[in-house]
DNA sequence: CGAAACGTTGAATGGTTTCAACAAGAGTGG
DNA sequence: CCACTCTTGTTGAAACCATTCAACGTTTCG
């Protein structure tokens, strides 16, 4: 098997993609575009009948308080879709910061209704990972509401795993990642200085660095236990439908 | 015009509906069931091919942790769908609560394709609908992860306010509220304890009063301008789409 | 009437934030 | 190439918001 993109490579563990799929997607792909680290995709404007599949880069959603905190609602990694709804819905209220330099492909509606119209299996595909996308900010919820802050951070990153193991940009052991102490504390909703603390703790307790743009896990089971995450989607080996 | 349907009166926030719309609406409507207070509508099995739409009561879901604490995601009220997403996509990971006793008509995924095969305006407004209550989902998120306890709350009991002004069963001077203090503690992510102080400080402030099943506003913009809530979907008098 | 659920209040505890100060690394322009 | 600044990371101490525990009042309902 020649080198897959990532989006191919996460819509075929949720459904076994047969050639002929594979080639439907290659028609998703439209204009390349490219975005800087740390400018502000307006989304207002920029993408508005169009959404985007991230080939390479991190990106994140977030909104703005009056107060000036923000809080991030979850990040989009290679492989991911941003912006689907907008595409469907209307014009979303938040923002999007690229957190790495990005490359992604535009996707038009047009295209991806007519796809959807031929390979019905893709359609499912790319729902359900949409469907996923939907559990995990539910999840992240729970977490912030219900999750004190070591647990909070352990399951945020270990979730990160499991989704970047899925595009094939992580193993158990750990996984590369451009995130700053600050965008945890955002998305986490605690401040800069107590993550900083955690993370401390983690690495003390032997379980996880997060250091220098790497995330190094020493301890899989012993971690996953401490945090009682939920392997279920984690151990996903194969796809859902064949 | 004759009563409406709170699902009817809530598309119609959305689109303006013709009479053969409407009508069209009407098909929707399957088998009617009712669930009764405190017993969990347990999603496995019981709602699987079918969504529903809620004629009267109200609903919440909700995620149980390991520790035993639990974290209510959203709650749906008259003229809310009901699993909609797991029609489409899978079955979900949550629980089902209903609050009150519920009246709720089955929709069958066939039907709903049907109507939205023959009447894509109706589509638009169904959809419209359920990506407001993802909005809703993460503007709760963002309320979890960076609000204290007081502007959550009242952020919290205004957006009830305006869904059910939507559906004709609130004005700005208050609305019937079944909820139980543990609910909102579920909600917002606080304790039973501290929802309990905060709503006094509400209530000596002379804001809003939440007692007896009834929440009453005394001050509507001084509230509003104290939490800081952003009224834009509020101003809504008429339909978006004509 | 009694029990169970819900609401209310105080006091002690604790997790998290804020403030403040400093270290280390990356990028920039002179 | 070095000084400079800016961002990011790190640590301590004080303050604060929210939780927990515990007790008691109130309502609801069988």
């Amino acid at each position: 098997m020649i080198a897959l993109s990532p989006f191919a490579r996460k819509l075929g563990a949720f459904v076994a993609l047969s050639d002929a799929e594979l080639a439907a997607l290659d028609q998703l792909y439209g204009r390349r575009k490219s975005f800087l680290a740390g400018r502000d995709i307006v989304y207002q404007g920029q993408i508005k009948q169009s959404a985007y599949i991230l080939a390479s880069g991190w990106v994140c959603s977030y909104k703005i308080l009056p107060s000036g905190t923000r809080q991030i609602v979850e990040f989009q990694i290679p492989g991911d879709f941003l912006g689907l709804r907008s595409v469907l819905f209307r014009t979303p209220d938040h923002n999007i910061e690229p957190i790495t330099r990005v490359e992604a492909s535009e996707v038009l509606a047009s295209d991806l209704l007519d796809v959807f119209g031929r390979t019905p299996r893709l359609a499912t595909a790319v729902l359900w990972a949409a469907s996923r996308d939907e559990a995990m900010v539910v999840e992240h919820l729970v977490g912030i509401g219900r999750r004190d802050a070591l647990e909070r951070t352990a399951h945020f990153l270990l979730e990160l795993c499991t989704r970047l193991m899925l595009v094939g940009m992580a193993t158990t052991d750990g996984y590369a990642c451009p995130l700053s102490q600050y965008h945890l504390a955002d998305a986490l909703g605690l401040s800069a200085v107590h993550v900083n603390r955690v993370l401390r703790e983690l690495r003390e307790d032997a379980l996880l660095t997060f250091q220098k743009g790497q995330v190094t896990i020493h301890d899989f089971k012993r971690l996953i236990d401490r945090v009682e995450f939920d392997r279920t989607y984690l151990d996903q080996d194969g796809p859902l439908l064949r």
